[in-house]
DNA sequence: GTAAAAATAGCACGACCGTTCGATTATTCG
DNA sequence: CGAATAATCGAACGGTCGTGCTATTTTTAC
C-alpha cells in the first residue's frame, strides 16, 4: 500500500527537490547499502549492526535515520522498487505497443534476473520470507509486486488490442507462465546452479509466445482501437 | 549429499528395524513438530527454543538428540524428503509408464504444493536462505531436489520412450517448464494469495503437454524399447 | 561568528540465540 | 532387584539483536 505511490513520482522529481540536506544523503546512502545486503541475506537476515559496519557509523547513528528496523526495510522495498521500474520497465515504454515492448519488458526482466543470480531478489526472496509475517513490510512487498505484475500483463492485454497475440488470449494466464519462468530461472540458476537456466527460460517464453501469437498476420496497418496514454507502471 | 541415501532405504527398512529406544522416537516426535516449525518459519527460523516449548521439554533436551543445530536442520531436510517421497513419488510409480505415469506424478506434486499454500514448502524456502549459504544444509537440499527433478526428468523421457509424447522432445527442458509451474503456483498462491492459482497451473501444464504431445498417436501396441526397472527416486 | 537545529556517537537494557557442563532422572539389561 | 547406561534437566556463558537515552559533534541559518 505505502509502495505503490512511488511510481506515480514524475520522473524528474529528483530535479525539482529542494538541495539534499547532509543527513538526508547519508540516508540514500545507507539505504543504498541496506539494499546491497538485503539482496544478499535477505529482508530478514539484514541487521543494523551489519549495516553500520558496512557504513562506518555506529548502531544508532543508523538507526535514527529510520526510527525502527521495520521502516528501513520498508525504505529498501520501495528502493528496489524504483530502481526495477527504472530498469525494466521504463526503457520497454519507449518500444512499440505490442509484441515488441512485450518481448521487450521480458527481456529486461530476464536480464535483471540474470544479473541476480548473483546478488540475490528481494521479491523472491521476500516472498518466502513474508509470505505468513502479515505488516507493512509484507503489503508495501506485496503491492509492488502486483504492480508490476499488473502492467506485464496489461503489456499482454496491449499486444492483443495490436492484432499481435490471438483474440481469445487470456491475458492473466500468459502472465502467470511468464511469471513462472523467472521464478524457475531463478531457483534454478541461483540455487541449484544449472548451467543452461537461461537459455531455458528463453526458449521456453519462445514457445508461451508462439502458441499465443496469431498462426496468420493480421492486416500490417491495423487501427489502433484501444488507444491508451503511457505512464508510470501503477497507472491503473 | 548426506540427502540421497534416503530414497536408496528399502521401503520395508523400517519394519526390519530394532525396536525403538526411547530416546529414537521422542528424537522422531521431535523432527516432526521441527518440521511442521521449519516449514511455516522456514529451516533459519527454526530455533530450539521454541521447539523445546513446542515439544515441552527443555532447550538442552531437545539439543542434545542432534549435537548442532545445523544437524537438527539436515534431519528436517532428510524427513521432509522422505514425506515428498511416499506421498508424491511412490503413488506414481503404481501407475503406467509414459503419460499417465507422468499426469499423476505432476497431479501429487500440484496437490502437495497446493496444501503447501498454507503450511509452506522448505523446497523453496531453503532455497532462498541457502542460495549462497554453502555448507551441509544447503548440499542436503540441494540434492534432495535434484534427485527430485531427475526423476520428473526420467518420467519425460519415459513418456517419449513410450511414444506417448513427440520423440524431439528436450526433457529437461519440459521438467524445467513443468518446475516453474510449481514455484508460480506456490508463489502468488502463498504470497500473493491469487485465488485461481490452481487452475492456472493446471491449464498450463495441459498447454505445456499438448505441445510436446503426439498431433498423431503412434501404433497403441508398441514395443518397450526402452525398458526400464522401477525403484526408489534416486535410483540412477 | 554565533545560536539553533540536525546528525551522529556512546552506552546500556532486555530478549533471544546456540552451546556447554554437571547434576538428576528414567530406562534398559543382567 | 540392582547396576549400567541413556535421556533429560537447569543453570550459565558469550554473542547478537533492536531499541531508548543522553551527550557530543556537525551542519545550517541568521
Amino acid at each position: 500500500m505505502s509502495v505503490t505511490p512511488l511510481s506515480k513520482r514524475s520522473r524528474t522529481e529528483e530535479l525539482s527537490r529542494k538541495p539534499l540536506q547532509k543527513g538526508q544523503q547519508t540516508k540514500a546512502a545507507i539505504v543504498d547499502a541496506a539494499l546491497g545486503l538485503a539482496t544478499q541475506i535477505g529482508l530478514e537476515g539484514l541487521s543494523i549492526g551489519a549495516l553500520a559496519e558496512v557504513m562506518q557509523m555506529s548502531k544508532s547513528g543508523v538507526f535514527a535515520h529510520f526510527g525502527s528496523r521495520e521502516e528501513l526495510q520498508i525504505s529498501v522495498v520501495r528502493e528496489y522498487h524504483t530502481r526495477f521500474e527504472d530498469e525494466v520497465f521504463y526503457p520497454a515504454m519507449n518500444a512499440p505497443r505490442g509484441l515488441p515492448r512485450l518481448r521487450m519488458l521480458f527481456d529486461n526482466w530476464m536480464k535483471r534476473t540474470s544479473v541476480e543470480i548473483d546478488s540475490g531478489c528481494i521479491y523472491i526472496s521476500g516472498a518466502v520470507e513474508f509470505d505468513d509475517r502479515p505488516g507493512p513490510v509484507r503489503d508495501a512487498l506485496a503491492s509492488s509486486v502486483n504492480t508490476w505484475l499488473s502492467a506485464m500483463r496489461r503489456a499482454v492485454e496491449l499486444a492483443v488490442a495490436e492484432g499481435h497475440l490471438r483474440a481469445d488470449t487470456d491475458a492473466a494466464q500468459m502472465a502467470f507462465e511468464v511469471h513462472a519462468l523467472i521464478l524457475a530461472l531463478h531457483y534454478e540458476a541461483r540455487f541449484l546452479r544449472s548451467p543452461d537456466s537461461v537459455s531455458r527460460a528463453t526458449q521456453a517464453f519462445e514457445s508461451i509466445l508462439s502458441r499465443y501469437g496469431q498462426t496468420v498476420l493480421p492486416p500490417s496497418a491495423s487501427v489502433h482501437t484501444a488507444r491508451r496514454r503511457k505512464g508510470p507502471m501503477a497507472a491503473a
